[in-house]
DNA sequence: CGTGCTGTTGAGGACGATCAATGACGGTGG
DNA sequence: CCACCGTCATTGATCGTCCTCAACAGCACG
């Protein structure tokens, strides 16, 4: 097992989830405590395995929350090579929309990037406490939203930045969002070919741009991991404006 | 004022919106017409003008319905273009964002694609109806969902697919959901340039792909307007499946 | 009956994909 | 402890798609 994203795997859930809950706008700690009461059971993944795909299908009638670790969402393409639509970080609801959606026939399939941590909560339970706190429900609702959000930024970025700067801006935005929930590691836990198919590049031109990165001074020259050692200069090459993620507190130096 | 989409104009918002809510499951009458009733504002918007932007601010504390015509979400990139995210068709709320994420800084504008007819809705009276019509509050989530999954869909087809595929697609997507609140025209109402910043190409070759369409009798040869005469067609160069639309009844021969 | 936007065509060039091969590291088993 | 093996990283060369620039045509509207 690499170490890959080893810090992201020693984190408290309920300090994670107290964390992404004030960003959602309930301060209240009974609400937190009440989400975390219900998930009772829990499992691992184990680096790069599919936590939910067309192969393992989900729990049934039960929903997943990341607690530790990264994961993604991917789509299949249909020359079989993986799509990574977005990254997921603990304190995620990672399938609300199968939850909401019942029929949902959207192939999404969620992936461990890092070993990874879940909890499983039951459909029963989410019912119920959407009945009794109308607030998580709102906070749930604001996170899809900020999912769109993240979405439609990636769209934009996606769509006509040159590698350079569509590979910056990928890796400010997920140095970003690790801040936010206090992990503030330097060393982001994906291999070149992860980040490759999150920015629709093909690995070879990634390593590429990688290296032109290096040359920057934006990555580590000496890590074969990806080290970002000038944040600054990242967010420049990317002309990065972290606004789009909408957060209460965006952590200083990340807006244009 | 030109012609395009006047087939969007002629639409009757009730029946729209039940439509609309029916999808999101939302069976109840009541409900729907409760939601008609806080439309009680409205104004119109002409072909290419901006509803929303930073110049154009939206009027406070309210939120707009396209009640008739073709909008679009879009961002201006760096240099100044245009980058549509989304198109939006009668039946949408279109900036519950900001209704829920007050402090959202996401830069998104709301444009007019042809002329609109639109409903404003007070904050006020979207809060007392999400007490008072809980189903309401989830449909509204819902549909929030559906928009990621289109986004999600958008994302995959712009990042990895050759020009001819991803408008082909783009045009399948529009069709099928103009075809889901009722209207079946084949005639879009789109400039080749609308699709252009939707598709991310650059108008030139925009134009050269939709003539590689025309010429595999997909669009109409004899219109100057987006016109497709071959949806068939159309959805085997874009191996289009309308799945990951959601839609409870996709019309039939959409999905792969 | 012009004026502007949209659509059309041609030529050249840049960015990134693909193919192919090699190097380097980590983990495994002898 | 060392040899092996698979995954990931790296490099070179070629090729295709799409962008840009530039010019012109045609339709729609005033």
């Amino acid at each position: 097992m690499s170490t890959r994203g080893a810090d992201v795997l020693d984190i408290d859930p309920a300090t994670v989830f107290a964390a992404r809950f004030r960003h959602l706008n309930i301060e209240d700690g009974n609400e937190v405590n009440a989400v975390l009461r219900i998930i009772r059971r829990h499992r691992g993944a184990r680096r790069d395995e599919d936590v939910t795909s067309d192969a393992n299908p989900p729990p049934p009638r039960s929903t997943i929350v990341l607690l530790a670790g990264v994961a993604c969402w991917y789509k299949r393409r249909e020359d079989g090579r993986r799509h990574i639509l977005d990254f997921q970080y603990p304190g995620t609801f990672c399938d609300l929309q199968r939850c909401l959606l019942p029929d949902a026939r959207d192939f999404l399939s969620l992936g461990a990037i890092t070993d990874c941590y879940l909890g499983i909560i039951d459909y029963s339970d989410i019912e119920k406490i959407l009945v009794q706190h109308p607030h998580v429900g709102l906070a749930l609702w604001r996170s899809t939203m900020l999912d769109g959000s993240i979405l439609r930024e990636r769209l934009l970025n996606m769509t006509y930045r040159p590698a350079l700067a569509r590979v910056a801006h990928l890796l400010c935005e997920q140095l970003v969002r690790l801040e936010a929930i206090g992990i503030s590691t330097r060393t982001l836990p994906f291999t070149q070919i992860d980040v490759a198919d999150a920015a629709g590049l093909s690995p070879v031109h990634m390593n590429r741009t990688v290296q032109m990165l290096r040359s920057y001074g934006a990555l580590s020259r000496d890590s074969r991991a990806i080290e970002v050692t000038n944040a600054q200069k990242l967010a420049k090459i990317a002309s990065f404006d972290g606004r789009y993620l909408n957060m209460p507190a965006l952590p200083p130096g990340w807006n244009a």
